[in-house]
Parts: structure tokens; C-alpha cells; sequence
DNA sequence: TATGAATGAGAATTCATTCAT
DNA sequence: AATGAATGAATTCTCATTCAT
């Protein structure tokens, strides 16, 4: 039960109707609101993260195409599901300070790769080592973020997959050693 | 539990009190609560693209200047001021998809801007010819955008300034010829 | 806060858990949740008022000793069982008025094995006659219903058999001639 | 505003329909539905024990008038608002165990008068020096408690200040040396 | 008989908005 | 113009009850 359907929309109503059950049934499977999108959050980066590990070990002297892999599953992952993409970019958002915290948390497994990707990239010289590794993983997430909100914002109406190769391409520049 | 909040973000109550108002006077100025949020954005946006046009023209021929001087008045206006930044940041986000619009279309001369700024450097040469202008704008606004978010979260704790330059080199790096 | 709980006190769920049972399986024997409590009292009183008639007859001609056996038993039989006596304590007073209405007839038998006792006393000349008979009653009900209650509130910590001899001696203490 | 008409009724919409005012202005006026009932009890104590107390010097000497004066003011003022008594003897008991520790915590100064009166009592030699002291405060509370009880329950028809004198009459005999 | 997933009515609480002063 | 008390719609969440299996 549950989970194939949309979560449009804020009120648990909507998420209840939308998921074609009553409002009470939701909280069988979830402690509270928080805990439904923090669940649907933590599942989406646990599959990208796990997906990316996979390829990871293979890449390890290619930073480029590592990257490349990361962009690739993450917008995959979140091109192929306008729902899942609604809830990261849209509902999650709109969320108080604490909840932004707990978020962040959930993140970092994926913020780490990149982080170790950066690093990685500059060991092997092929990323500039004058860089700011910190600024680098905002500008190569915010950049993800950006694009993916972008696309949700405008109905999802062009294809995601499209975009990885432009997307590695400035971010790869902006990196280049 | 989330949704305690009936709308979300700060209450109005907040607001008027930190303008030093009672609560009706607010509605003397502004419509309802979302006609707040989107004037502080029309108005600060407004301010930085004011800004930046002034610089604009000395800076026709130096586009690296130029997303130099966007980069440095965005986050001086928004780095000199928390609140004003939270809003931007969090509250503005925890709105709805028509609200989002509206948003979009504020920002607009902001990212046209910065889509003029593309172009010029592309045309001058200092720019690749093979960027996908439109992925390019949204690298930079990401980048800034995830810069911002990740100062008011972590509490405002550090300079926004200090970000300036190594940010531009990111930026710059990854759109050079 | 606290109307968290649509109804008060214990949830079907758990009273279903602790008879080792479904929820849906409770319904098979009772008709609704009140039905559940009122039961519990049904028995619970019923039980008393049996095991206090089977010793009353010979302890016709000596109302104190009935006092005694009244108040041993109803002890005995509460602080024997801290679940039954939660339910008596607690969760039936979580109740609307015509519930009340209900438990009052439910506890009439026990009242008036109390009332009887009193006359009795009266009649053999060991209470006081002035007393008001009503009165009486209401203060040999309370003062157990208190106690028991204090010991329900104070986590059955200690014996409420211990209390039997002190509480009789007040009580025969506050009719005696 | 609120205040002066009734608080039958356990849900808050009956509260404020009551008190003739909208849901949303009764949390202008209390944290919430705990609040409100605990505020209640503790006005209503607070009244009771500083009434008790004015008295209080002058019947230094003599315990039995100082039982009077608690079971007459105790009286006196629950009878007199059949509301009053109904959120006391009804609504405050339809409540969770951490609710009924605060109650536990607001009666002690009654209580703690009670206990008092007991002490004097025995110390003057008015009282036996035999009675348990914990059951004999019991005794008179539970007493009080379901007199009061009683009397809401049976639609507050007689007066409970003709009360006073049969159950102090009971009480002190219970107590008296 | 027994189950327990699903239901949905009902309760508390928040807060944008109004309006008498 | 300004106030802020009062409103009530909207939202989350609980739990008694039902019913298909």
C-alpha cells in the first residue's frame, strides 16, 4: 500500500487523498508529517548514494568521469520521478529551522562524496589545488540543486537526463586544473 | 506537529513586531502576508540589480569584472543583513507553487543580468562558445544561492564577504575560455 | 496537548494488547469501549458485594466487624490487581456524565451494603444515632475511594492491605456511640 | 471577557462557546486546555487556602472550629458556582497521569492545611494520638471530595452548605480523642 | 471466532486577517 | 493612521470502530 502515487502538497489531507487512503492511515506508516518527508528523503539520497558507491571504486582514478557518475545518477534518480523531485525541491523546503537541520544531516552522506571527489580531483592534479574545496561542493551542489528546481518549477516539461552533460561540463570546468 | 504552524515560516506577529508595529497596521501597508515576503524580495532584489547597473556600463568590456561586482553586491546586500536573508532563504521558500511564480518573476531581472553577463563574455571570448548559456546561469546562481542558504543555516556565524573572491574563481573558472 | 487522545485513558489498543488479543477481537465481546470499563466495574463490584455477602450474614449482629470485612475486601481485591484498580481509579473517571450516571448504578449494591451496614450499626446502638445516615455513607465511600486512588497515584509503591486496620479504626471512630 | 459563564464540557470548542467567545480566543488567554483547567483549580485552591488561613490565628486553639472553617469554606465556595465545581469534581479528573501529579501539586497547600489541623489537633489532646495520620487526612479530603462529588453528580439540586455541620459532625467524631 | 489494516470523526492549536475603538 | 483583541479556517494527529480475510 501506499507509495506508488504523488505527495503533492502540504497537508497530510492531500498526501492521503493523492496516496488514495484516509488521513489516519498515513500515520500506520509514519510516525508524523516530518517523518514522511524526512522517510521519502533519506530512502531518495540512501538509493543515490548507494548507486554512486557502486560505480565509485572503478572511478577512483578519474575524477571526471566520478563526477560525471554523481551528476548522472542524481539527476536520473530525481529526473525520473516528478513526485519524489517535488517533494526534495518543493515540500521539504518549506520547513522550519529544525527540520532544515535534520535535512542537512540526511544530505551529508552525499555532500561527502562530493567533498571526497573534490579531493581526490586536486590529489590527482586534475582539479586546481588553489581552490576552495568548501566553495567548490556548494557551487557542484548548488548548481544540481539549482537545475533540479528549475525543472520541477517549470512542469518537468523537458528531460533532466539531458542536462548532465552541459551541467559536468561548467562544473568540471570550474574545477580544472 | 510540523503543520502547528497554520501557514508557515514567521508569523505575522513576528514581523509587525520586529517593525515596531501592532499587528493591523501591517495591513495599512500590504495586502496579506504574502504580499510582505514578495515586496522585501521586490525591493531587495530591485536594490541589487540597481546597484549592479550602476557599476554595469564602467564594466561593459570586463566580464569577468562583472560577475565579480554581481557576486560582491549580492552578498553584501544580503550578508549585511540576517533578516532580510532569512527571508530570502527560508521563508520565501516555504511557500506555494504560485507563489513560486511569482517569485520566479521577480528574480528575473537578477538572472538576466547575469544571462547578459554570459553573453558578453561569451562574445568578448573570455567565455567558451560551447557553454550551454542557460545551464551556465543557473551554475552561477546556484552556487550563490546554496552559498547563502548554507550562511543563514549554519547561523550566520562567519563573513559572507570573505566568500566574494574564492567564489568567483569557481564561477569564473568553470565559464573561461 | 492533552486531547491528543480522542477518547481519554487507555487506548482499546493497548487494553486489547494487555488480554492478549486483536483490537477487532474486543468487539466480538462488548458492545463499545464503555462497555469495555463498565464491564470491568460490573464484575469488579459484583465480585465485592458476593464476597462481602457471603460473610455478612454471620457478622449480622456486629457492624463493625461487617465495616471491617467491607473495607478488607474491597482493599484486598483493588490492591491486588494494580491494572483493575487503574481502570477503576483512572480511566473510568475520564468519563462524560451519563457515563457517571452508569457507574453510580453500578456501585449502587456496594453503597448500599454500606448504607445497610450503617443502619444496622445504628439500630444495634454501636453508631450514633445523630449521625446523618447519607453523610455517613459518603464518608466511609470516600475515605476509601481516596485512599485507593493515592495509592494508584502513588505507583502501588506499598501495600494497601497495610491500610485495612487504620482506615477501619477512623471510620468506626467517626460513628461509634 | 471569559470568565464569568461556564466551562461544562471537555473540548475546548465547548469552553469557548461557553464563555461566548471563538476557539482561538481561549488561547489568548491560556497556554492551552491544561491551562485552563489547572488554572482554574489553582485560583480556586489559592482562594480557598488564603480564606482558610485569615481564620486560621484566631482558631490557633482549637481544631475542631479550624475543621469547621475548612469544611465550611471548602463548601461555601464550590457551592456556590455549580461550574466551578463541575471543572474540580469532573473535567480535572478527565485528564492523564502527569496532569494529576500538577493537580497533586496544587492541592498540597490544602492539603498541607489538613495536615496541619490533624497535627494541632492531636498536639492539644482534642484528637486520639492513636489515628494514622496520612488515613486520617485521607479521610477528611476523600470525605470532602465526595460530598462535593455527589452533589455535582446529582445535578447540584440540594445545598451543599447544609452540608457543613453532618459531615464535620462525622469527621471530628472519626478524629476526637 | 479472530485478526489487524483502514477508516474518519473529533480534538487541540496556530495564525492570517478583520474591525471597533 | 494605528491598534490589538477577537476570530475561525485550516491543519495535525489520535483512536474507537468496522470489515474483508
Amino acid at each position: 500500500m501506499m507509495g506508488e502515487s504523488g505527495y503533492h502538497g502540504a497537508p497530510i489531507s492531500r498526501i492521503a487523498r493523492e496516496a488514495g487512503v484516509a488521513d489516519g492511515t498515513v500515520y500506520l506508516y509514519f510516525k508524523n508529517k516530518e517523518d514522511i518527508l524526512i522517510s521519502i528523503l533519506r530512502v531518495t539520497i540512501g538509493d543515490i548514494v548507494e548507486q554512486i558507491l557502486i560505480q565509485y571504486k572503478r572511478l577512483e582514478d578519474k575524477p571526471i568521469d566520478a563526477l560525471h557518475a554523481i551528476v548522472s545518477i542524481y539527476f536520473r534518480t530525481l529526473g525520473s520521478d516528478t513526485n519524489l523531485a517535488t517533494v526534495t525541491q518543493v515540500h521539504l523546503r518549506q520547513t522550519d529551522a529544525e527540520m532544515r537541520r535534520k535535512i542537512g544531516e540526511i544530505m551529508r552522506p552525499f555532500q561527502q562524496i562530493i567533498a571526497k571527489t573534490i579531493d581526490r580531483g586536486v590529489e590527482k592534479g586534475v582539479f586546481r589545488e588553489t581552490i576552495d574545496r568548501r566553495i567548490a561542493r556548494r557551487m557542484i551542489f548548488g548548481t544540481l540543486d539549482e537545475t533540479v528546481t528549475a525543472w520541477i518549477l517549470s512542469g518537468a516539461k523537458y528531460d533532466l537526463i539531458s542536462l548532465i552533460d552541459p551541467v559536468c561540463d561548467v562544473l568540471v570546468n570550474g574545477l580544472k586544473a
